[in-house]
RNA sequence: GAGCCUGUAGCUCAGCUGGUAGAGCAGCGGACUUUUAAUCCGUUGGCCGAGAGUUCGAUUCUCUCCAGGCUCACCA
């Protein structure tokens, strides 16, 4: 898209005609660099320290209120808005001039007087100005005003579409956009600073894989030329964070982008950040207590106590959060007891719950079914959901007392599973038999089975000690602790068909 | 993949039962040296997402396509 002047609307062509005009001034309106002394919000919550004294701001220039030869208006930064005051007197004829040729938007920095108005506003009275970057497109930035402290914004830039597309222009102009990407960061720094203060070692694991494992999903593929081979863009990283574990660390993590070639909504973008953490001498029990210690303390790190709010609901993340095996939990939503139960018994349970399944499905996905439709959407507040189905959880240790289960649990918050854990399995020939049952789905069409890794059945026969495994799904624990109800308002740059260029 | 909804000026939106478009803000010109959604006067700007059909005539009705949103399904 390489727009001719004459393609141009209207408003994009004054703006380079200004530009032009700016130009004949003698002014360089691309400057490479600006001295700024100061962030508007510092100036607003220390005025007593400021009054009188000269701050240099910079920003984009978001209001202009021109009355004359005098002009009020507001310079944002990444901090906040200040109102500066531009005058004939104080600025001379060719600084107003300029002044006057500058457009919202623009990029400015401004040293003046820090006093307030007789209406009582902050406000910056500039004796010099410099244009730090003329834009040449009109960001869409809406009228607003503070009533009772209350940012009150008329017609926002809203267009969800035009909002992913062009998050730069989101993010210029709606400042709670970039409040959600900064508090994301916070929750990743919180993150990474517990696992760090646990002693273990952040690690990083290719993302270009062979073999594709540790998860049920379908990937992504490329290929390599040099090596002329197929690689697969990784859906999971835990067979390699496993291997790290044989080799002998006694806790790895990684903060790792996983690519899953499957549907898009508003809980699945194909590219996501998943944090696995493995923990070598224990099992899911400590992993449990890790995880509400974990949680407990970027709640903490983001709010100062323990509950936030999620589409409506207070969520409670003080620890200790209830621990409910999955079989209990169905039982007390359907009153069914399904431990044990045949494939025909299940069915009929399935039927009478209107739950649907097919012939496909063995044991433990009926169990799963039953659990999705009927338990899942009701564990509003942070529960760990236990012991699942051997079937479902081919990379996960038998239960040491429930035949037919793993070792396994999924923290569940606002109705959704925010990770999954497992007492990870070590003993390589009962890996080797669950790789191999996978196999057989995979010949009946399952394209999601796990795939038999040679390799990874090497490193366990080396021996590994008993360990546990975690992955958390971070952009949903962002979307819950941000209160943003789509995956796609916690990426800043979601997944989207192109756009068509006109 | 299915259902529902949306796509009109730079932004936010009107446009009823078909007669080729309107508002507010932004922009432009003017007045205004403490305003704050500044105000007042004047004014520019639109292949009405794309294509086809019905019709004398389509932003409006029908179909196809494109893009997006929501819900469901799929999915850890």
């Amino acid at each position: 898209m390489e727009p001719q002047l004459d393609d141009l609307n209207s408003v994009m062509r004054v703006r380079r005609e200004k530009l032009e005009k700016i130009q004949a001034l003698g002014v360089n309106a691309y400057p490479h660099d600006f001295n700024r002394t100061h962030f508007a919000v510092d100036i607003a919550q220390h005025f007593d320290n400021y009054f009188e004294k000269e701050v240099s701001v910079a920003g984009r220039l978001m209001a202009l209120r021109k009355q004359g030869k005098a002009t009020f208006a507001h310079v944002e930064d990444s901090s906040g808005r200040i109102q500066i005051y531009v005058k004939f007197d104080a600025v001379g004829e060719k600084g107003y001039e300029l002044f006057g040729l500058l457009d919202l938007g623009d990029i400015i920095g401004v040293t003046g007087k820090v006093l307030k108005t007789r209406t009582g506003e902050i406000t910056i009275q500039v004796t010099a100005f410099a244009l730090l970057s003329k834009t040449l497109r009109p960001l869409p930035i809406a009228k607003e005003k503070v009533e009772e402290g209350e940012r009150v914004v008329y017609d926002a830039f809203a267009d969800k579409e035009m909002r992913y597309r062009q998050r730069y222009a989101d993010l210029a102009v709606n400042p709670e956009v970039r409040e959600v990407f900064k508090k994301r960061s916070r929750i990743i720094a919180s993150m990474r600073e517990y696992l760090t203060g646990q002693g273990y070692l952040e690690v990083e694991t290719p993302i270009l894989q062979p073999l594709y494992g540790g998860a049920s999903a379908r990937p992504f593929t490329t290929h390599h030329n040099t090596l002329n081979m197929k690689l697969y863009l990784r859906i999971a990283n835990e067979l390699y964070l496993k291997r790290l574990i044989v080799g002998g660390y006694d806790g790895v993590f990684e903060f790792a982008k996983d690519f899953r070639n499957e549907g898009m909504d508003r809980f699945h973008n194909p590219e996501f950040t998943m944090m696995e953490v493995y923990i070598a001498y224990h099992d899911y029990h400590f992993m449990m207590n890790l995880v509400e210690e974990m949680f407990g303390k970027i709640v903490q790190d983001l709010t100062g106590g323990y509950k936030i709010t999620y589409q409506n609901h207070e969520l409670d993340f003080t620890p200790p959060w209830p621990r409910l095996s999955l079989l209990e939990s169905i039982e007390k939503e359907t009153g069914y007891n399904l431990y044990g139960k045949s494939l025909p018994e299940l069915k009929e349970i399935a039927e009478k719950l209107h739950v649907a399944y097919d012939h496909t499905m063995g044991v433990g996905k009926i169990i799963d079914e039953i659990f999705g439709a009927k338990v899942e959407a009701k564990l509003i507040q942070p529960v760990f959901i236990t012991d699942h189905p051997v079937e479902l959880s081919p990379l996960a240790k038998k239960h040491r007392a429930k035949p037919g289960l793993v070792e396994r649990f999924e923290p569940f918050i606002g109705g959704k599973e925010m990770g999954n854990a497992f007492t990870e399995l070590n003993d390589p020939i009962d890996q080797r038999e669950r790789f191999l049952e996978q196999k057989k789905l995979a010949e009946i069409g399952d394209e999601e089975a796990q795939q038999l890794d040679e390799d990874f059945l090497r490193a366990l026969e080396y021996g590994m000690p008993p360990t546990t495994g975690l992955g958390v799904g971070i952009d949903r624990l962002v979307m819950l602790l941000t209160d943003q109800p789509s995956i796609r308002d916690v990426l800043l740059f979601p997944q989207m068909r192109p756009e068509q260029y006109k």
